[in-house]
DNA sequence: CCGGTCTAGATTGTATACAATTTAATGGTG
DNA sequence: CACCATTAAATTGTATACAATCTAGACCGG
């Protein structure tokens, strides 16, 4: 008999911090949103204490702001912020795409898989899966490294870059060549030529760096 | 007349979350060690709930981790956390110097000062005030990079080596030149020379991790 | 002696209730 | 009208109490 998966164990606050997590990256709470908890207690069902505790994970994590009996927020994104991620974030893709060069890491397949996929979200103006396609593969490339260390920093990392891309991108912003630039990086990895990946990682991230950043330019100049 | 600085107003769980991380970062609760609730409760002189909270924070950080319904622990530490924890901090570090050049941001005068100090915590063998002038120098570092983001991501990464450190170094294991390599790498940024800066840094760090992985194959072997 | 079941104690999870603080609104005063 | 006290409402902070779960040891059949 096929055991029951569903772990009714499970304490309120796991499934919790989960769904608020979810709600910040895909910007349905954006940045700079207050919290209140009295609402998202009743919103979730449940009362205060779990809520707070989920809170002050996030907090950990750098998704929300809390300030002493004035509440919290999700945390602010500026300008600067994409600037400064981005910079973050190529050090530490590089060293990773290193470390997942030096054992010839075969992305090539999963990444064609995804490649399909992408182009099926992007027919569905889907941005929520595209983004999330994204990830899975920047994912997997930190997964390479064998560095769980790596691997939390991207995560944290990225968690940071996907409240951006739901923040500041249009649906006509997604760059449609940005899977080819994807299997090109998988290429090299698989081939164990690290610095030409690291290389086409540059190009790609500055890329998008800059399409976010126009479009923040270009929104941002009229109300 | 002189205001009260010590603002009575805090919530108790904001200093909790201080008190528990240093006492984590300096090894008073060594890695693995059970953080009971109703115990620290007592021990900090509050009830529960706000020392939930404090947890949940640590959790965040990637100090703690709780599991449902059994508790939370002090993140436990393999050695090669050691390595993998070194490999990134290069490369984050790196990052930083690189900033830091550009702007030829000068931390000579503040370095030696601090280089000083140094020597009594030496001569004290007091070693978690020697490992906190090592991180406020590299906190330094950090900061000049001008990326908030970089310096979240650095001192994460330093709150686990200070972990290491306090784990697994011994009073007599501190290495005497280690403030001549912090001059060397001042010297450096101040120059503007982000290469030599990162490639003496990068000296630093593989000689620090050497001597502790050393240090653990030392006392790991008899018991 | 080994493995399994059962129960008591220890420990975690959360709802409720109330205290403390901040925020917003009100009204007076120059 | 601007400015500042005063107060009510909204919101956060935490102690208490109890429910849910896990752990360890006793007990028992093999």
């Amino acid at each position: 008999m096929a055991m029951n998966l569903a772990r009714s164990t499970e304490p309120r606050s796991e499934g919790l911090v989960d769904a608020l997590r979810e709600a910040i990256l895909t910007g349905r709470y954006a940045p700079g949103t207050r919290l209140v908890q009295d609402d998202l207690a009743e919103a979730f069902g449940m009362s205060r204490i779990p809520l707070r505790e989920a809170l002050r994970r996030l907090e950990g994590e750098g998704l929300v702001v809390i300030s002493p009996n004035r509440g919290a927020i999700v945390r602010p994104l500026a300008p600067k912020d994409v600037v400064d991620l981005y910079d973050l974030r190529l050090a530490l893709e590089a060293l990773a795409l290193r470390r997942a060069s030096e054992r010839y890491a075969d992305l090539r397949a999963s990444t064609k898989t995804r490649h399909a996929q992408a182009r099926q979200a992007i027919a569905a103006r889907n941005l929520t899966a595209l983004f999330r396609l994204d990830r899975d593969f920047h994912a997997d490339i930190a997964a390479a490294s064998d560095n769980p260390h790596l691997v939390a920093a991207l995560g944290a990392q990225w968690s940071q870059i996907m409240r951006v891309m739901h923040a500041y991108f249009q649906a006509g912003d997604y760059p449609v060549d940005t899977w080819d630039d994807h299997e090109a990086i998988a290429d090299a990895v698989a081939h164990g030529e690290a610095d030409l990946a690291v290389e086409r990682m540059s190009a790609h991230l500055t890329g998008s760096r800059d399409r976010i950043l126009a479009s923040l330019r270009g929104h941002g100049d009229r109300p």
